[in-house]
DNA sequence: AAGAGAGTCAACCGCGCAGGT
DNA sequence: AACCTGCGCGGTTGACTCTCT
């Protein structure tokens, strides 16, 4: 399949002037967003309409936040990070005002260090403990993927998921049952991490709903239900909620990690 | 003062998905 | 069913700024 690539020739490149800004917001206020492809030649820019996207979601929005991140915006994407992995477009969307490309490069150039530098010195410690069997424990880390999920995961682990809750029937799922054994045969270039077996993932309209993991020792852990279903609820974006951090955010992030923790063996 | 290296962040790139024809 | 278009995503790049020597 042919994909013309947005970067021909004739287009500007590198940072935007201001005069183009302008003619950007003039024509956004005027015609909303959205037909990114057109909005160059109505708006008289010599951009491509990827890049007029990307400039107004990332910078021209009028209700896109500049500056310094705050201990509770930080505190949050760190466990948002947990949660979900570098999945920037779910962790932007608890942080109004903030865009996925602003929390990536804010975790690449701050948080992900500390974290490294913080696991890195976990596993040094770990491994000059005197109880050297503590250094293969289960941490609270809940594994996720970067990935959209059309993939499906071990027949064993879809099994027992269809024993223990009502399977929803997705397109994908519908898709997947009808090839024969299909399930089996994920192809391994679509593999984010080809040297797990997958995590098990269904989809339903436009959510995304992981329902497994792994923990340390490489054990498929399923989150229960009661844990599953209080994710889908406060993941999902439901019109006018406010997803600022606060105290009521803060206690349900806290429990949904302990309820994550209490996931049974397969 | 100036050069080198590190850090930051806006922008680019390639890919995948959904929907339309 | 095959192909095309539009859009969104995550990873990467590179220009610019800051800090150190």
């Amino acid at each position: 399949m042919g994909r013309k690539s947005d970067s021909c020739e004739g287009f500007n490149k590198g940072a935007w002037t201001a005069n183009e800004d302008i003619l950007l917001i003039n024509y956004i206020n005027i015609h909303g967003e959205g037909k990114w492809t057109t909005v160059p030649c109505k708006a008289g820019l010599k951009r491509s309409g990827k890049s007029c996207r990307l400039r107004w979601l990332n910078y021209l929005r009028p209700n896109v936040k500049r500056g310094n991140f705050s201990e509770e915006e930080n505190d949050l994407i760190v466990r948002l990070h947990k949660l979900l992995g570098n999945r920037w477009s779910l962790i932007a969307g608890r942080l109004p005002g903030r865009t996925d490309n602003d929390i990536k490069n804010y975790w690449n150039t701050n948080l992900g260090k500390k974290a490294k530098e913080l696991s890195a010195m976990k596993k040094l410690s770990a491994s000059n403990s005197l109880m050297p069997s503590q250094a293969t424990n289960k941490t609270n880390v809940i594994r996720t993927k970067a990935i959209r999920c059309n993939k499906l995961a071990s027949p064993l682990f879809l099994q027992s998921l269809s024993t223990s809750r009502q399977k929803i029937p997705t397109k994908a799922l519908v898709a997947q049952e009808s090839k024969a054994n299909a399930v089996n045969e994920v192809p391994e270039s679509s593999k984010i991490c080809p040297n797990f077996e997958e995590e098990v993932f269904q989809e339903e309209d436009n959510m995304v709903v992981n329902y497994g993991s792994f923990n340390d020792d490489d054990n498929i852990v399923a989150f229960p239900d009661q844990a599953l279903m209080e994710f889908e609820r406060w993941m999902l974006n439901d019109e006018g909620v406010d997803y600022l951090p606060h105290d009521h955010d803060d206690d349900q992030i806290k429990s949904l990690i302990s309820l994550f923790d209490m996931g049974g063996e397969f």
